[in-house]
DNA sequence: TCGGCTATCACCTTTGAATAGA
DNA sequence: ATCTATTCAAAGGTGATAGCCG
Protein backbone atom coordinates (compact mmCIF):
# COMPACT_ATOMS: atom_id res chain seq x y z
CA UNK A 1 0.00 0.00 0.00
CA UNK A 2 1.35 3.44 -0.92
CA UNK A 3 1.82 5.31 2.15
CA UNK A 4 0.42 9.00 2.16
CA UNK A 5 3.66 10.82 1.56
CA UNK A 6 4.43 8.96 -1.87
CA UNK A 7 0.86 9.60 -3.24
CA UNK A 8 0.82 13.15 -2.13
CA UNK A 9 4.51 13.70 -4.13
CA UNK A 10 2.97 11.77 -7.04
CA UNK A 11 0.00 14.00 -7.44
CA UNK A 12 1.55 16.58 -7.05
CA UNK A 13 4.21 15.66 -8.96
CA UNK A 14 1.27 15.10 -11.75
CA UNK A 15 -0.19 18.02 -11.39
CA UNK A 16 2.95 19.53 -12.67
CA UNK A 17 4.05 20.23 -16.33
CA UNK A 18 6.61 17.71 -17.38
CA UNK A 19 6.40 16.37 -13.96
CA UNK A 20 8.30 13.06 -13.06
CA UNK A 21 5.01 11.24 -14.03
CA UNK A 22 5.46 9.72 -17.30
CA UNK A 23 2.58 10.23 -19.43
CA UNK A 24 1.36 8.72 -22.54
CA UNK A 25 -1.58 9.76 -24.12
CA UNK A 26 -3.46 8.75 -27.16
CA UNK A 27 -4.92 11.00 -29.62
CA UNK A 28 -7.16 10.59 -32.71
CA UNK A 29 -10.83 9.44 -32.27
CA UNK A 30 -11.60 6.36 -32.90
CA UNK A 31 -14.23 4.86 -30.99
CA UNK A 32 -17.91 4.93 -32.78
CA UNK A 33 -19.62 5.45 -29.40
CA UNK A 34 -18.07 8.49 -28.73
CA UNK A 35 -18.07 11.44 -30.63
CA UNK A 36 -14.48 11.84 -31.80
CA UNK A 37 -14.62 15.63 -31.90
CA UNK A 38 -12.20 15.97 -28.75
CA UNK A 39 -9.73 18.24 -28.85
CA UNK A 40 -6.18 16.93 -27.79
CA UNK A 41 -4.81 17.54 -24.27
CA UNK A 42 -6.83 17.79 -21.21
CA UNK A 43 -8.30 20.07 -19.67
CA UNK A 44 -7.09 21.36 -16.35
CA UNK A 45 -9.75 19.37 -14.09
CA UNK A 46 -8.42 16.35 -15.61
CA UNK A 47 -5.85 16.58 -14.36
CA UNK A 48 -5.03 15.45 -10.74
CA UNK A 49 -8.65 15.23 -9.68
CA UNK A 50 -11.90 13.69 -11.01
CA UNK A 51 -14.17 16.54 -12.56
CA UNK A 52 -17.21 17.65 -10.45
CA UNK A 53 -20.60 16.53 -11.20
CA UNK A 54 -21.02 19.75 -13.15
CA UNK A 55 -18.51 18.83 -15.67
CA UNK A 56 -19.56 15.58 -16.29
CA UNK A 57 -21.81 15.90 -18.96
CA UNK A 58 -19.40 17.89 -20.94
CA UNK A 59 -16.94 15.66 -20.37
CA UNK A 60 -18.36 12.62 -21.23
CA UNK A 61 -19.24 14.25 -24.48
CA UNK A 62 -15.50 15.38 -25.29
CA UNK A 63 -13.23 12.81 -23.66
CA UNK A 64 -12.56 9.81 -25.66
CA UNK A 65 -10.52 6.81 -24.78
CA UNK A 66 -7.28 8.54 -27.36
CA UNK A 67 -7.33 11.99 -24.43
CA UNK A 68 -6.51 9.18 -21.48
CA UNK A 69 -3.37 10.17 -20.15
CA UNK A 70 -0.89 7.96 -18.04
CA UNK A 71 1.62 8.95 -15.76
CA UNK A 72 4.06 6.33 -14.29
CA UNK A 73 4.49 6.66 -10.69
CA UNK A 74 7.54 7.05 -9.13
CA UNK A 75 8.91 7.32 -12.92
CA UNK A 76 12.89 8.51 -11.39
CA UNK A 77 12.75 5.25 -9.27
CA UNK A 78 11.23 3.48 -12.14
CA UNK A 79 14.23 5.05 -13.89
CA UNK A 80 17.29 4.53 -11.12
CA UNK A 81 16.43 0.76 -11.65
CA UNK A 82 16.60 1.05 -15.27
CA UNK A 83 19.85 2.78 -15.82
CA UNK A 84 20.63 -0.17 -13.74
CA UNK A 85 19.57 -3.02 -15.80
CA UNK A 86 15.98 -3.62 -13.69
CA UNK A 87 15.88 -7.26 -12.23
CA UNK A 88 12.71 -9.08 -11.31
CA UNK A 89 12.43 -11.62 -8.96
CA UNK A 90 10.29 -14.40 -10.17
CA UNK A 91 9.45 -17.20 -7.79
CA UNK A 92 7.61 -20.65 -8.17
CA UNK A 93 5.00 -19.33 -5.60
CA UNK A 94 5.08 -15.87 -7.46
CA UNK A 95 6.99 -12.47 -6.19
CA UNK A 96 5.72 -8.85 -6.68
CA UNK A 97 7.25 -6.44 -8.69
CA UNK A 98 9.33 -3.85 -7.30
CA UNK A 99 9.25 -0.69 -7.98
CA UNK A 100 5.39 -1.97 -8.40
CA UNK A 101 3.82 -0.76 -11.34
CA UNK A 102 1.51 2.24 -10.54
CA UNK A 103 0.38 4.64 -12.62
CA UNK A 104 -1.97 7.78 -12.74
CA UNK A 105 -4.85 8.03 -15.29
CA UNK A 106 -6.48 11.44 -16.10
CA UNK A 107 -8.61 12.38 -19.32
CA UNK A 108 -11.16 9.34 -18.95
CA UNK A 109 -14.49 10.00 -18.91
CA UNK A 110 -15.97 9.82 -15.28
CA UNK A 111 -19.13 8.10 -16.23
CA UNK A 112 -17.45 5.60 -18.78
CA UNK A 113 -16.46 2.25 -17.17
CA UNK A 114 -12.91 0.93 -17.79
CA UNK A 115 -10.98 -1.95 -17.42
CA UNK A 116 -7.27 -1.55 -16.67
CA UNK A 117 -5.01 -4.69 -17.20
CA UNK A 118 -1.04 -5.14 -17.48
CA UNK A 119 0.57 -7.68 -19.37
CA UNK A 120 4.57 -8.51 -19.89
CA UNK A 121 5.47 -9.28 -23.43
CA UNK A 122 8.74 -10.50 -24.17
CA UNK A 123 11.26 -7.40 -25.06
CA UNK A 124 12.97 -9.45 -27.06
CA UNK A 125 14.01 -13.29 -28.33
CA UNK A 126 17.35 -13.19 -25.74
CA UNK A 127 18.45 -15.14 -23.50
CA UNK A 128 20.17 -13.51 -21.14
CA UNK A 129 23.21 -13.96 -18.70
CA UNK A 130 25.36 -11.77 -16.46
CA UNK A 131 28.81 -11.24 -17.32
CA UNK A 132 31.30 -9.05 -16.11
CA UNK A 133 28.85 -6.64 -14.28
CA UNK A 134 26.12 -6.39 -17.23
CA UNK A 135 23.59 -8.40 -19.27
CA UNK A 136 24.72 -10.29 -22.03
CA UNK A 137 22.82 -12.26 -24.81
CA UNK A 138 23.21 -15.69 -23.76
CA UNK A 139 21.34 -17.25 -26.69
CA UNK A 140 18.72 -17.72 -28.09
CA UNK A 141 14.85 -17.16 -26.02
CA UNK A 142 13.36 -20.17 -24.44
CA UNK A 143 9.58 -20.67 -25.81
CA UNK A 144 7.29 -18.13 -24.30
CA UNK A 145 5.32 -18.91 -21.19
CA UNK A 146 1.75 -18.93 -21.25
CA UNK A 147 0.10 -15.17 -21.66
CA UNK A 148 -1.24 -14.19 -18.97
CA UNK A 149 -2.92 -10.96 -18.23
CA UNK A 150 -3.45 -8.71 -14.60
CA UNK A 151 -6.69 -7.17 -14.67
CA UNK A 152 -7.15 -4.41 -11.43
CA UNK A 153 -9.05 -5.86 -8.72
CA UNK A 154 -11.74 -2.72 -9.51
CA UNK A 155 -12.00 -3.41 -12.97
CA UNK A 156 -14.64 -2.23 -14.65
CA UNK A 157 -15.39 0.92 -12.78
CA UNK A 158 -15.96 4.30 -13.93
CA UNK A 159 -13.18 6.98 -14.81
CA UNK A 160 -13.53 8.92 -12.11
CA UNK A 161 -12.69 6.18 -10.20
CA UNK A 162 -9.35 5.87 -12.13
CA UNK A 163 -8.40 9.36 -12.42
CA UNK A 164 -9.75 9.66 -8.26
CA UNK A 165 -6.16 7.75 -7.16
CA UNK A 166 -3.15 6.04 -8.25
CA UNK A 167 -3.74 2.85 -9.52
CA UNK A 168 -1.66 0.61 -8.17
CA UNK A 169 -0.68 -2.99 -9.39
CA UNK A 170 1.54 -3.73 -6.94
CA UNK A 171 -0.24 -7.30 -6.35
CA UNK A 172 0.38 -8.48 -9.48
CA UNK A 173 3.19 -11.58 -8.97
CA UNK A 174 5.27 -13.03 -11.50
CA UNK A 175 6.27 -16.44 -11.63
CA UNK A 176 8.35 -19.30 -13.13
CA UNK A 177 6.02 -21.81 -12.41
CA UNK A 178 4.60 -22.99 -16.12
CA UNK A 179 2.20 -24.49 -14.20
CA UNK A 180 1.47 -22.00 -11.89
CA UNK A 181 -2.20 -22.18 -10.97
CA UNK A 182 -2.83 -18.45 -9.59
CA UNK A 183 -2.83 -16.60 -12.27
CA UNK A 184 0.17 -15.09 -12.11
CA UNK A 185 2.08 -14.16 -14.99
CA UNK A 186 4.22 -16.91 -15.80
CA UNK A 187 7.91 -15.75 -17.18
CA UNK A 188 11.07 -16.98 -18.19
CA UNK A 189 14.07 -16.27 -16.14
CA UNK A 190 16.92 -14.54 -17.76
CA UNK A 191 14.51 -13.24 -20.05
CA UNK A 192 13.74 -9.56 -20.58
CA UNK A 193 10.24 -8.68 -20.41
CA UNK A 194 8.23 -5.54 -20.95
CA UNK A 195 5.04 -4.69 -19.03
CA UNK A 196 2.12 -2.92 -20.51
CA UNK A 197 -0.90 -1.42 -19.70
CA UNK A 198 -4.10 -1.90 -21.48
CA UNK A 199 -6.98 0.73 -20.84
CA UNK A 200 -10.36 -1.05 -22.32
CA UNK A 201 -13.83 0.68 -22.09
CA UNK A 202 -16.38 -0.67 -20.68
CA UNK A 203 -19.82 1.22 -21.27
CA UNK A 204 -22.86 -0.41 -22.26
CA UNK A 205 -22.01 0.30 -26.14
CA UNK A 206 -18.86 -1.29 -25.40
CA UNK A 207 -19.35 -3.97 -23.15
CA UNK A 208 -16.10 -5.77 -22.40
CA UNK A 209 -15.04 -6.92 -25.97
CA UNK A 210 -18.74 -6.09 -27.43
CA UNK A 211 -18.44 -4.29 -31.13
CA UNK A 212 -16.48 -1.41 -31.05
CA UNK A 213 -14.40 -2.09 -27.99
CA UNK A 214 -12.09 0.55 -27.72
CA UNK A 215 -8.80 0.76 -25.82
CA UNK A 216 -5.59 1.70 -25.27
CA UNK A 217 -2.36 0.41 -24.26
CA UNK A 218 0.72 2.49 -22.78
CA UNK A 219 4.01 1.45 -22.06
CA UNK A 220 6.44 2.73 -20.08
CA UNK A 221 10.54 1.77 -21.23
CA UNK A 222 12.00 2.03 -18.37
CA UNK A 223 9.68 -0.62 -16.69
CA UNK A 224 11.45 -2.79 -18.42
CA UNK A 225 13.21 -5.96 -16.76
CA UNK A 226 15.10 -8.63 -16.65
CA UNK A 227 13.25 -11.70 -14.73
CA UNK A 228 15.70 -13.66 -12.94
CA UNK A 229 15.29 -16.19 -9.69
CA UNK A 230 18.25 -14.68 -7.48
CA UNK A 231 19.49 -11.31 -8.44
CA UNK A 232 22.51 -10.50 -10.53
CA UNK A 233 23.75 -7.44 -10.52
CA UNK A 234 24.35 -6.01 -7.00
CA UNK A 235 23.49 -2.80 -7.80
CA UNK A 236 20.50 -3.47 -8.32
CA UNK A 237 19.93 -5.54 -4.67
CA UNK A 238 21.01 -2.34 -3.14
CA UNK A 239 18.59 -0.31 -5.09
CA UNK A 240 15.57 -2.70 -3.53
CA UNK A 241 17.13 -3.28 -0.28
CA UNK A 242 17.38 0.86 0.11
CA UNK A 243 13.74 1.48 -1.55
CA UNK A 244 11.45 -1.35 -0.86
CA UNK A 245 10.51 -0.81 2.92
CA UNK A 246 9.84 -4.62 2.98
CA UNK A 247 13.74 -5.03 2.76
CA UNK A 248 14.24 -2.65 5.19
CA UNK A 249 15.55 -5.52 7.30
CA UNK A 250 18.78 -5.79 4.91
CA UNK A 251 19.90 -2.43 5.41
CA UNK A 252 21.71 -2.18 8.36
CA UNK A 253 25.20 -2.38 8.07
CA UNK A 254 25.85 -2.00 4.26
CA UNK A 255 24.75 0.94 5.14
CA UNK A 256 27.92 2.37 6.45
CA UNK A 257 29.84 0.38 3.26
CA UNK A 258 27.71 2.22 1.21
CA UNK A 259 28.47 5.44 3.28
CA UNK A 260 32.16 4.73 2.89
CA UNK A 261 32.23 3.59 -0.35
CA UNK A 262 30.13 6.96 -1.47
CA UNK A 263 33.18 8.92 0.39
CA UNK A 264 35.72 7.18 -1.60
CA UNK A 265 33.47 7.92 -5.19
CA UNK A 266 33.02 3.86 -5.88
CA UNK A 267 31.15 3.51 -8.06
CA UNK A 268 30.20 -0.42 -6.81
CA UNK A 269 30.33 -0.01 -3.15
CA UNK A 270 31.36 -3.34 -1.25
CA UNK A 271 28.31 -3.97 0.61
CA UNK A 272 28.59 -7.75 1.61
CA UNK A 273 30.17 -11.42 1.21
CA UNK A 274 26.96 -12.47 -1.34
CA UNK A 275 27.93 -9.36 -3.39
CA UNK A 276 31.26 -10.15 -3.44
CA UNK A 277 30.57 -13.49 -3.77
CA UNK A 278 28.35 -12.09 -7.10
CA UNK A 279 31.12 -10.48 -8.58
CA UNK A 280 33.64 -13.48 -8.62
CA UNK A 281 30.70 -15.66 -9.42
CA UNK A 282 30.31 -12.65 -12.42
CA UNK A 283 33.86 -12.87 -13.75
CA UNK A 284 34.23 -16.34 -13.60
CA UNK A 285 30.83 -16.38 -15.56
CA UNK A 286 33.11 -13.55 -17.97
CA UNK A 287 35.15 -16.21 -18.53
CA UNK A 288 32.82 -19.07 -20.23
CA UNK A 289 31.78 -19.08 -24.02
CA UNK A 290 28.50 -17.20 -24.43
CA UNK A 291 26.58 -20.14 -25.49
CA UNK A 292 22.91 -20.86 -23.27
CA UNK A 293 23.21 -24.57 -22.50
CA UNK A 294 19.57 -24.53 -22.24
CA UNK A 295 19.27 -23.76 -25.66
CA UNK A 296 19.57 -27.06 -27.53
CA UNK A 297 17.26 -28.33 -24.89
CA UNK A 298 14.55 -26.32 -26.06
CA UNK A 299 14.85 -26.62 -29.66
CA UNK A 300 12.10 -28.97 -29.71
CA UNK A 301 9.73 -26.45 -28.48
CA UNK A 302 10.53 -24.25 -31.26
CA UNK A 303 7.48 -26.32 -33.65
CA UNK A 304 4.60 -24.80 -32.06
CA UNK A 305 2.28 -23.85 -33.96
CA UNK A 306 0.65 -20.37 -33.70
CA UNK A 307 0.08 -17.44 -35.66
CA UNK A 308 -1.25 -13.55 -34.73
CA UNK A 309 2.26 -13.05 -32.37
CA UNK A 310 2.86 -9.77 -31.67
CA UNK A 311 5.74 -8.36 -33.47
CA UNK A 312 7.55 -5.76 -30.78
CA UNK A 313 10.95 -4.60 -30.91
CA UNK A 314 12.74 -1.88 -29.39
CA UNK A 315 14.62 0.22 -31.78
CA UNK A 316 16.95 1.42 -30.16
CA UNK A 317 17.85 -2.06 -28.83
CA UNK A 318 21.01 -3.79 -29.18
CA UNK A 319 20.94 -7.42 -28.62
CA UNK A 320 24.16 -8.44 -28.64
CA UNK A 321 26.14 -7.58 -24.94
CA UNK A 322 24.10 -4.82 -23.90
CA UNK A 323 23.12 -3.68 -20.57
CA UNK A 324 19.51 -3.99 -19.23
CA UNK A 325 18.80 -0.71 -20.40
CA UNK A 326 18.65 -0.40 -23.42
CA UNK A 327 16.11 1.87 -23.57
CA UNK A 328 17.66 4.63 -24.25
CA UNK A 329 17.32 6.59 -20.80
CA UNK A 330 16.58 10.11 -22.33
CA UNK A 331 13.59 8.84 -24.09
CA UNK A 332 10.62 9.68 -22.93
CA UNK A 333 8.95 7.44 -20.72
CA UNK A 334 5.75 7.58 -22.18
CA UNK A 335 6.44 6.47 -25.03
CA UNK A 336 3.53 4.86 -26.66
CA UNK A 337 3.51 1.93 -28.78
CA UNK A 338 0.75 1.52 -31.69
CA UNK A 339 -0.97 -1.93 -31.71
CA UNK A 340 -1.16 -2.89 -35.43
CA UNK A 341 -2.72 -5.19 -36.99
CA UNK A 342 -0.36 -8.30 -37.87
CA UNK A 343 0.76 -8.83 -41.51
CA UNK A 344 2.66 -11.48 -41.21
CA UNK A 345 -0.02 -14.13 -40.14
CA UNK A 346 1.71 -16.96 -41.90
CA UNK A 347 4.65 -16.75 -39.53
CA UNK A 348 4.52 -20.08 -37.39
CA UNK A 349 6.68 -21.99 -35.02
CA UNK A 350 5.52 -25.66 -34.39
CA UNK A 351 5.81 -26.43 -30.31
CA UNK A 352 4.27 -29.50 -29.62
CA UNK A 353 5.09 -29.57 -25.79
CA UNK A 354 4.44 -25.84 -25.27
CA UNK A 355 0.92 -26.82 -27.03
CA UNK A 356 0.14 -30.05 -24.75
CA UNK A 357 0.82 -27.89 -22.49
CA UNK A 358 -1.72 -25.59 -23.63
CA UNK A 359 -3.94 -27.75 -24.34
CA UNK A 360 -4.02 -29.58 -20.92
CA UNK A 361 -3.47 -27.14 -18.25
CA UNK A 362 -3.80 -28.23 -14.85
CA UNK A 363 -6.67 -26.84 -13.54
CA UNK A 364 -8.35 -25.09 -16.80
CA UNK A 365 -9.86 -26.20 -19.94
CA UNK A 366 -9.03 -25.29 -23.74
CA UNK A 367 -11.68 -23.12 -23.50
CA UNK A 368 -10.30 -20.95 -20.84
CA UNK A 369 -7.41 -19.69 -23.06
CA UNK A 370 -7.20 -16.93 -25.33
CA UNK A 371 -6.13 -18.87 -28.34
CA UNK A 372 -6.48 -15.90 -31.56
CA UNK A 373 -5.81 -12.31 -31.62
CA UNK A 374 -7.18 -10.16 -34.43
CA UNK A 375 -5.41 -9.45 -37.05
CA UNK A 376 -3.91 -5.77 -37.46
CA UNK A 377 -3.31 -3.42 -39.90
CA UNK A 378 0.19 -2.13 -40.19
CA UNK A 379 -1.30 0.84 -42.18
CA UNK A 380 -2.07 2.31 -39.37
CA UNK A 381 1.05 3.39 -38.83
CA UNK A 382 0.59 5.73 -41.37
CA UNK A 383 -0.22 9.27 -40.35
CA UNK A 384 -2.72 9.08 -42.92
CA UNK A 385 -4.85 7.12 -41.28
CA UNK A 386 -5.07 8.69 -37.88
CA UNK A 387 -8.07 11.07 -38.20
CA UNK A 388 -10.20 8.02 -40.37
CA UNK A 389 -13.47 6.03 -38.50
CA UNK A 390 -13.19 3.06 -40.15
CA UNK A 391 -13.53 -0.56 -38.19
CA UNK A 392 -11.58 -1.28 -35.79
CA UNK A 393 -11.03 -4.29 -33.79
CA UNK A 394 -9.16 -5.34 -30.49
CA UNK A 395 -7.77 -8.68 -29.41
CA UNK A 396 -9.46 -8.19 -26.20
CA UNK A 397 -11.05 -10.71 -23.64
CA UNK A 398 -15.35 -10.05 -23.87
CA UNK A 399 -18.05 -10.71 -21.71
CA UNK A 400 -21.14 -11.24 -21.93
CA UNK A 401 -23.86 -9.31 -19.61
CA UNK A 402 -23.22 -5.58 -17.67
CA UNK A 403 -22.32 -7.63 -14.53
CA UNK A 404 -18.78 -8.29 -15.90
CA UNK A 405 -19.08 -5.50 -18.28
CA UNK A 406 -19.26 -3.02 -15.40
CA UNK A 407 -23.06 -1.74 -17.30
CA UNK A 408 -24.86 -1.78 -14.68
CA UNK A 409 -26.28 1.56 -14.99
CA UNK A 410 -25.38 2.84 -11.48
CA UNK A 411 -22.04 4.41 -12.02
CA UNK A 412 -21.27 4.78 -8.27
CA UNK A 413 -21.85 1.94 -7.18
CA UNK A 414 -19.02 -0.25 -6.35
CA UNK A 415 -17.94 -2.48 -9.46
CA UNK A 416 -18.60 -5.58 -10.10
CA UNK A 417 -15.68 -7.81 -8.72
CA UNK A 418 -13.70 -8.78 -11.82
CA UNK A 419 -10.96 -11.43 -11.59
CA UNK A 420 -7.50 -9.86 -11.39
CA UNK A 421 -6.03 -12.45 -13.40
CA UNK A 422 -6.74 -14.06 -16.76
CA UNK A 423 -5.37 -16.96 -18.73
CA UNK A 424 -4.47 -15.88 -22.46
CA UNK A 425 -2.67 -17.28 -24.45
CA UNK A 426 0.64 -17.54 -25.59
CA UNK A 427 2.17 -17.02 -28.74
CA UNK A 428 5.81 -18.27 -28.62
CA UNK A 429 8.39 -15.61 -29.94
CA UNK A 430 8.38 -14.04 -32.82
CA UNK A 431 9.98 -10.81 -33.00
CA UNK A 432 8.91 -7.75 -31.97
CA UNK A 433 8.69 -4.14 -33.76
CA UNK A 434 7.94 -1.30 -31.44
CA UNK A 435 6.36 2.00 -32.36
CA UNK A 436 7.46 4.58 -30.19
CA UNK A 437 5.75 8.09 -30.40
CA UNK A 438 7.55 9.74 -27.84
CA UNK A 439 5.89 13.22 -27.59
CA UNK A 440 5.90 13.83 -31.26
CA UNK A 441 2.99 11.25 -32.68
CA UNK A 442 3.15 10.25 -36.30
CA UNK A 443 6.55 10.81 -36.48
CA UNK A 444 9.59 8.86 -37.83
CA UNK A 445 7.40 5.29 -37.86
CA UNK A 446 10.23 2.87 -38.11
CA UNK A 447 9.54 1.21 -41.37
CA UNK A 448 10.71 -2.38 -39.69
CA UNK A 449 7.45 -1.62 -37.32
CA UNK A 450 5.40 -4.86 -38.78
CA UNK A 451 2.85 -5.12 -36.44
CA UNK A 452 1.99 -5.27 -32.80
CA UNK A 453 -1.46 -6.47 -31.05
CA UNK A 454 -2.72 -5.42 -27.72
CA UNK A 455 -2.57 -8.88 -26.21
CA UNK A 456 0.44 -10.14 -28.68
CA UNK A 457 0.46 -13.31 -26.86
CA UNK A 458 -3.15 -14.30 -27.45
CA UNK A 459 -2.54 -17.52 -28.29
CA UNK A 460 -3.31 -19.56 -31.26
CA UNK A 461 -3.52 -22.63 -30.45
CA UNK A 462 -5.90 -23.62 -32.75
CA UNK A 463 -4.53 -21.16 -35.27
CA UNK A 464 -4.35 -24.03 -38.07
CA UNK A 465 -7.26 -26.47 -36.25
CA UNK A 466 -10.21 -27.00 -37.67
CA UNK A 467 -11.64 -23.92 -36.34
CA UNK A 468 -12.73 -21.45 -39.01
CA UNK A 469 -11.05 -18.23 -39.66
CA UNK A 470 -13.31 -15.85 -37.93
CA UNK A 471 -14.22 -17.85 -35.33
CA UNK A 472 -11.06 -18.04 -33.53
CA UNK A 473 -11.97 -18.79 -29.82
CA UNK A 474 -10.93 -16.35 -26.71
CA UNK A 475 -10.66 -17.99 -23.28
CA UNK A 476 -10.64 -16.59 -19.70
CA UNK A 477 -9.39 -18.26 -17.15
CA UNK A 478 -9.97 -16.68 -13.87
CA UNK A 479 -7.77 -17.03 -11.11
CA UNK A 480 -9.49 -18.74 -8.14
CA UNK A 481 -6.45 -19.54 -6.56
CA UNK A 482 -5.99 -18.92 -2.52
CA UNK A 483 -3.94 -15.85 -3.03
CA UNK A 484 -6.74 -14.16 -4.84
CA UNK A 485 -9.01 -14.59 -2.46
CA UNK A 486 -6.82 -13.68 0.50
CA UNK A 487 -6.35 -10.82 -1.20
CA UNK A 488 -9.99 -10.15 -2.20
CA UNK A 489 -12.02 -12.41 -0.20
CA UNK A 490 -14.62 -12.01 2.30
CA UNK A 491 -12.33 -11.53 5.66
CA UNK A 492 -10.52 -8.40 3.61
CA UNK A 493 -13.19 -6.31 5.02
CA UNK A 494 -12.73 -2.40 5.28
CA UNK A 495 -13.29 -1.55 8.79
CA UNK A 496 -11.21 1.80 7.77
CA UNK A 497 -8.54 2.62 5.25
CA UNK A 498 -5.44 2.53 7.08
CA UNK A 499 -2.42 4.30 5.39
CA UNK A 500 -3.35 5.01 2.19
CA UNK A 501 -6.98 4.89 0.86
CA UNK A 502 -5.82 6.55 -2.38
CA UNK A 503 -4.44 3.77 -4.30
CA UNK A 504 -6.73 1.20 -6.29
CA UNK A 505 -5.64 -1.52 -4.71
CA UNK A 506 -8.25 -3.10 -2.49
CA UNK A 507 -12.21 -2.81 -2.53
CA UNK A 508 -14.36 -3.72 -0.20
CA UNK A 509 -15.69 -7.51 -0.71
CA UNK A 510 -18.64 -8.17 -2.79
CA UNK A 511 -21.25 -10.78 -2.85
CA UNK A 512 -21.00 -10.98 -6.66
CA UNK A 513 -17.13 -11.92 -5.95
CA UNK A 514 -18.20 -15.67 -6.59
CA UNK A 515 -20.34 -15.18 -9.68
CA UNK A 516 -18.09 -13.06 -11.39
CA UNK A 517 -15.10 -15.66 -10.32
CA UNK A 518 -17.07 -18.44 -12.26
CA UNK A 519 -18.14 -16.31 -15.09
CA UNK A 520 -14.78 -15.80 -16.07
CA UNK A 521 -13.79 -19.10 -15.36
CA UNK A 522 -16.31 -20.72 -17.69
CA UNK A 523 -16.79 -18.20 -20.32
CA UNK A 524 -14.76 -18.38 -23.37
CA UNK A 525 -15.46 -16.21 -26.31
CA UNK A 526 -14.45 -15.84 -29.56
CA UNK A 527 -13.88 -12.78 -32.22
CA UNK A 528 -13.75 -12.96 -35.75
CA UNK A 529 -10.01 -12.91 -36.91
CA UNK A 530 -11.35 -11.21 -40.23
CA UNK A 531 -11.77 -8.51 -39.08
CA UNK A 532 -11.02 -5.22 -40.09
CA UNK A 533 -9.28 -3.18 -38.09
CA UNK A 534 -6.76 0.19 -37.55
CA UNK A 535 -5.21 1.72 -34.40
CA UNK A 536 -5.29 5.15 -33.88
CA UNK A 537 -2.05 6.15 -31.52
CA UNK A 538 -2.54 2.83 -30.01
CA UNK A 539 -6.34 2.57 -29.80
CA UNK A 540 -8.56 0.34 -31.45
CA UNK A 541 -11.90 -1.09 -31.22
CA UNK A 542 -13.51 -4.18 -31.80
CA UNK A 543 -15.54 -5.50 -34.65
CA UNK A 544 -17.16 -8.37 -35.00
CA UNK A 545 -16.70 -9.68 -32.01
CA UNK A 546 -18.81 -13.04 -31.68
CA UNK A 547 -19.68 -14.68 -27.93
CA UNK A 548 -18.26 -18.21 -28.43
C1' DT B 1 31.79 -28.64 -12.76
C1' DC B 2 28.72 -25.01 -12.71
C1' DG B 3 24.84 -22.00 -13.42
C1' DG B 4 20.25 -21.80 -12.23
C1' DC B 5 16.56 -23.01 -9.18
C1' DT B 6 14.32 -23.93 -4.73
C1' DA B 7 13.53 -24.18 0.16
C1' DT B 8 14.35 -21.99 4.17
C1' DC B 9 15.61 -18.38 7.20
C1' DA B 10 15.48 -13.95 9.86
C1' DC B 11 13.89 -9.50 9.55
C1' DC B 12 10.62 -6.22 8.41
C1' DT B 13 6.08 -4.11 6.86
C1' DT B 14 1.35 -4.49 6.28
C1' DT B 15 -3.06 -5.64 7.71
C1' DG B 16 -7.00 -6.11 10.45
C1' DA B 17 -9.05 -7.26 14.77
C1' DA B 18 -9.35 -6.00 19.53
C1' DT B 19 -9.30 -2.60 22.86
C1' DA B 20 -9.40 1.88 25.02
C1' DG B 21 -10.63 6.52 25.05
C1' DA B 22 -13.32 10.61 23.56
C1' DA C 1 -23.97 4.13 21.10
C1' DT C 2 -20.76 5.79 17.92
C1' DC C 3 -16.47 7.20 16.29
C1' DT C 4 -11.47 7.55 16.52
C1' DA C 5 -6.93 6.25 18.03
C1' DT C 6 -3.84 2.84 19.65
C1' DT C 7 -1.99 -1.71 20.26
C1' DC C 8 -0.77 -6.17 18.90
C1' DA C 9 -0.42 -10.48 16.56
C1' DA C 10 -0.74 -12.81 12.24
C1' DA C 11 0.12 -12.70 7.51
C1' DG C 12 2.89 -11.62 3.98
C1' DG C 13 7.08 -9.69 1.50
C1' DT C 14 12.06 -9.13 1.37
C1' DG C 15 16.99 -10.57 0.23
C1' DA C 16 20.43 -13.96 1.91
C1' DT C 17 21.91 -18.42 2.04
C1' DA C 18 22.78 -23.32 1.39
C1' DG C 19 21.91 -27.16 -1.07
C1' DC C 20 19.98 -29.56 -5.01
C1' DC C 21 19.69 -30.53 -9.87
C1' DG C 22 20.33 -30.96 -14.79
Amino acid sequence: MLQDKGLSESEEAFRAPGSALGEASASNAANAPEPALAAPGLSGAALGSPPGPGADTAAAAEQTIENIKVGLHEKELWKKFHEAGTEMIITKAGRRMFPSYKVKVTGMNPKTKYILLIDVVPADDHRYKFCDNKWMVAGKAEPAMPGRLYVHPDSPATGAHWMRQLVSFQKLKLTNNHLDPFGHIILNSMHKYQPRLHIVKADENNAFGSKNTAFCTHVFPETSFISVTSYQNHKITQLKIENNPFAKGFRGSDDSDLRVARLQSKEYPVISKSIMRQRLVSTQLSAKPDVSPLHGAHQALQHYQYENGAHMQFAAAEPQDLPLNTFPAQRDSSLFYHCLKRRDSARHLDLPCKRAYLEAPPAVGEDHYFRSPPPYDQQMLSPSYCSEVTPREACMYSGSGPEIAGVSGVDDLPPPPLSCNMWTSVSPYTSYSVQTMETVPYQSFPTHFTATTMMPRLPTISAQSSQPPGNTHFGVYNQLAQSQVRERGPTASFPRERGLPAVCERKPPSPHLNAANEFLYSQSFSLSREASLQYHSGMGTVDNWTDG
